[in-house]
DNA sequence: GCCTATAAGTCAGTATTATTGACATATTTC
DNA sequence: GAAATATGTCAATAATACTGACTTATAGGC
């Protein structure tokens, strides 16, 4: 009983924990109230099926969490150069080279010189990327799109509002300007005035 | 210039990817809707600033992302077993091992024989390790009070409904069986038959 | 044109969290 | 008593990250 419990799948551990932001531990309790114990589980529960969508997916491609994170920031802002590609991943040139590398050399991922500077290097997806990436989107979508039609599209903009007040507040305009204007056609930057002469 | 520009935070790197379910891919879209980027990314954020309140307080006791896992669930399901806890991480014993370790050292676990078969150990948090887990479950708790006072408090049934629907429909009666009972109190396994002679 | 700053790439070493495989020990169950 | 089970442990490895130091190419100010 307890064996069948759990038994599932073979997960990978990631959940549960993540990047430290500049949150301040205030104390204790908030104010008396009970630890919303239900709400912290779910969070930990949903975002782990969530992701294990694109993790088994890409895992037939050969491609880690890393990858993923990589192929999915170029698709949505084609053209960003490395540095803000490290901005977005908060993490190392040196981490994000390995991982990079490999996506261009399975010719996912492609890098031409920066239009206004040819130092910077432009990242977009290749054909071959963009399949890749929309395959996984697709995947993720296609639960999002079981939960409301389960719940009914009033739904979703609950879960939307939601989401956005659960990020941090210095992060949430940014967050909010990434996300609305491009939700649909995800394709600004290759427009936007820096890959242009 | 590019120094400051990556200062911000150091950023452990684990989201936006996680463990591989039973997840199947069945082609490309769905039904030809476009793929909801929007939420895509914003489980992302979501999740991300949500793991980062545990992952900063935990860092200050020395403690690690696995150290957080064992300590949460030690205190939702007080008495389990090792072979439970290992179903729920999903990870080998082996890597438990290290991390159960540090936290029985550190004097926040405490392990006893098991009252029916005393080949079991089973996991319970000391003192110490309960305040520990109350602090990290208060500090996430305020993000949602946040949350809650912002959208209002009938969001939060809303919240937990699309979490809820978000999980694998073969895991989600499990999870809610152990989420809805134990919400608020959260010693259940203390009292079940098990540690009972 | 030169000098400095910047963007990116790379080399080397390390940490954390995970893995697989093999085997040891204590205890339960048949 | 023998087999199964729960746990612990040794050893080697992988993926993802980190810090520090250095190179190369290009941009921009003077």
């Amino acid at each position: 009983m307890d064996k069948a419990l759990f038994k599932q799948a073979d997960l990978k551990q990631t959940e549960l924990r993540a990047p430290r932001m500049g949150t301040t531990y205030a104390g204790p309790p908030a104010g008396g109230a009970e630890p919303s114990f239900d709400l912290i589980e779910l969070m930990f529960f949903a975002y782990r099926d969530f992701v294990a969508d694109a993790d088994h997916l890409l895992e037939n491609f050969g491609l880690g969490r890393a990858h993923h994170r990589v192929l999915h920031f170029v698709n949505r802002r084609p053209g960003l150069s490395i540095a803000e590609l490290l901005e977005i991943l908060k993490i190392t040139k040196q981490s994000l080279n390995r991982v990079l590398k490999e996506l261009l050399d399975k010719d996912y991922v492609e890098a031409r010189h920066g239009a206004r500077d040819r130092r910077q290097r432009q990242l977009f997806l290749t054909a071959r990327g963009r399949v890749l990436a929309l395959a996984v989107a697709n995947l993720q979508s296609k639960r999002f799109a079981e939960v409301f039609a389960e719940l009914g599209d009033g739904a979703r903009a609950g879960a939307t509002d939601f989401l956005l007040a659960m990020i941090n507040a210095n992060e949430r305009d940014k967050v909010a300007a990434l996300i609305g204007p491009r939700a649909v056609t995800g394709f600004p930057h290759v427009l936007d005035e820096r890959t242009r002469r």
